[in-house]
DNA sequence: CGGTTGTTTGAACTGATTCAATCTGTGTGG
DNA sequence: CCACACAGATTGAATCAGTTCAAACAACCG
C-alpha cells in the first residue's frame, strides 16, 4: 500500500511545506477545474466524483491513505475528501516515473472491477464496497472503521440512502456484519466476500 | 484516431506475420487467461468483459479500429470479438513507451466516463453508447452501422435485450434516430447528445 | 435546551427484469 | 421453389428491486 510513496521518493512527497488539510466533504477540487497536478493522500479519503444534469454525482473512484489522484480526465471530475483528509499536491511531471509502471495498471484494474461489479444488485455492491474498504484501507478482516455516512455509500454504490440502510440492516439480519457506532465489524468475512464476489487480486499492480 | 499507431511504430503493429483474424462472438481470450500482450485493433470492434458468478457477462471496455487492448486486469477480463475484427498482437514490452503518455490516460478517461453514466436511466445510457460509437468509430455524426445486435448492446449498456428493443422504440418514437436494417440515422444529433449528457471531450487524451 | 446531522421505518410508485409467445428475415437442403 | 431451421427482433403480462416522499427517531454540540 505504501509502494508508491516509496517510489517516488519520499523527498518530494514527505515535504512537510506542500502538505495540506483538506476539511470533511468541501471540494477541494470542483469539477471543471484544470488538473495537472497529482494529489497523493497521506491520511483519510478521497473521492472523485462527476455530476450529471439533474445535479445528482457519482463517485468514480477512492483514494486511500498512500494512494495518488493522477491527472487524466480533463478536470471533468471533482475531488472531494469524505473524511478529514493530509494531501500533498506536486506536479504530475516531478512523479510521473512511477506512473506508468505501478499505478495506472492498478486504477484501470479497479475501475474495471468496479464496472464489472456496477450491474450486481445493491446488496453485493455494498458488500463489495466494504470488503474493499477493509482490504485497500489496510484494516484487515475483522473490522473497519465506520467513517462514512449512509449517504456517501449511497454516492459510491450508486443507491439513495434509504437502501443503504436497509441493505446495512440486511447485511447484519444475515449475521454477515455487525454495527457498533464507530466500527463495521464482519462477523463472516469470508460469507461477505463470496456475496460480493470479492477477490483482492485486482488491487495487486498489475 | 489512428495516432497510436504512429506513435507506437508502425513497423511492428502493420507487420503482416502478426496479424490475425478474429471471429464475430468467439472468444478471443477468456476471462483468466494471463494476459502480457498488447493486442491492437485493426478493424472490427472489441470488447473486454468480467463474468460474476451467475455467469452473467459485463462488458468493461470496448476497443474500437486504432486502439489498444493493454495488460494489467492480471487476466480478470476476457476478450471478446463483438464482430469480425483484425488484430495484430505484440508482447507488451515492445510497445509500452506510448503507454504511459497517451493511451492510459484517455482509458482511465472512458472508464470513468462509464462509470459515471452507469447510473443513469436505460434511455441515458443507450443513447450515450450511440454518441460514443459515432465518435469513437469515427463515423461522424448523420448515421452508424447498425453492427450490435441488441443482446450485445444490453452486455454493453448493462440491461435485457428486451428492454433495448424497448429503448430503441422510445428513440425512434422521439425521433432521435432512425432504423434501417444495416443502419442507425441520427435523426437529431444535438437531441440525442444532450438527452446522453454526451460530452466527447473524454475521448480526447489528458 | 434547541438546532443540526444522520439513521430508521412505512407506503406508494416506477423502471427494468423475467418469462413466454410471436413475428421476421436469412440461409439450407430437398 | 418450397419446407424447414435458426437467429434476432418485437410484444405482453406479472413481478421485483430500488426510488421517492414523508415522517419519526437518535446522537451530538454549542
Amino acid at each position: 500500500m505504501l509502494k508508491q510513496q516509496v517510489d517516488c521518493g519520499g523527498l518530494v512527497i514527505d515535504d512537510p511545506a506542500r502538505k495540506q488539510q483538506a476539511p470533511s466533504r468541501i471540494p477541494f477540487r470542483a469539477a471543471g477545474s484544470p488538473d495537472e497536478e497529482a494529489i497523493h493522500v497521506l491520511e483519510g479519503l478521497i473521492a472523485l466524483y462527476g455530476v450529471d444534469i439533474a445535479g445528482k454525482r457519482q463517485i468514480v473512484a477512492l483514494r486511500f491513505p498512500g494512494e495518488t489522484v493522477w491527472p487524466g480526465g480533463r478536470g471533468r471530475f471533482g475531488i472531494w475528501p469524505l473524511v478529514a483528509s493530509q494531501l500533498v499536491v506536486t506536479h504530475a511531471n516531478d512523479v510521473l516515473g512511477c506512473y506508468a509502471d505501478e499505478l495506472s495498471p492498478r486504477n484501470q484494474s479497479i475501475a474495471f472491477e468496479w464496472l464489472a461489479q456496477s450491474r450486481a444488485g445493491a446488496l453485493e455492491r455494498t458488500a463489495h464496497l466494504l470488503c474493499e474498504i477493509a482490504v485497500r484501507g489496510g484494516y484487515g478482516t475483522d473490522k473497519i472503521p465506520n467513517m462514512l455516512t449512509q449517504v456517501q455509500v449511497g454516492d459510491i454504490t450508486g443507491q439513495t440512502s434509504v437502501n443503504v440502510n436497509r441493505i446495512f440492516a440486511e447485511l447484519e439480519a444475515r449475521v454477515l456484519i455487525g454495527r457498533t457506532r464507530g466500527e463495521i465489524i464482519f462477523r463472516d468475512w469470508e460469507g461477505l466476500r463470496r456475496l460480493a464476489s470479492f477477490d483482492p487480486a485486482y488491487l495487486e499492480a498489475a
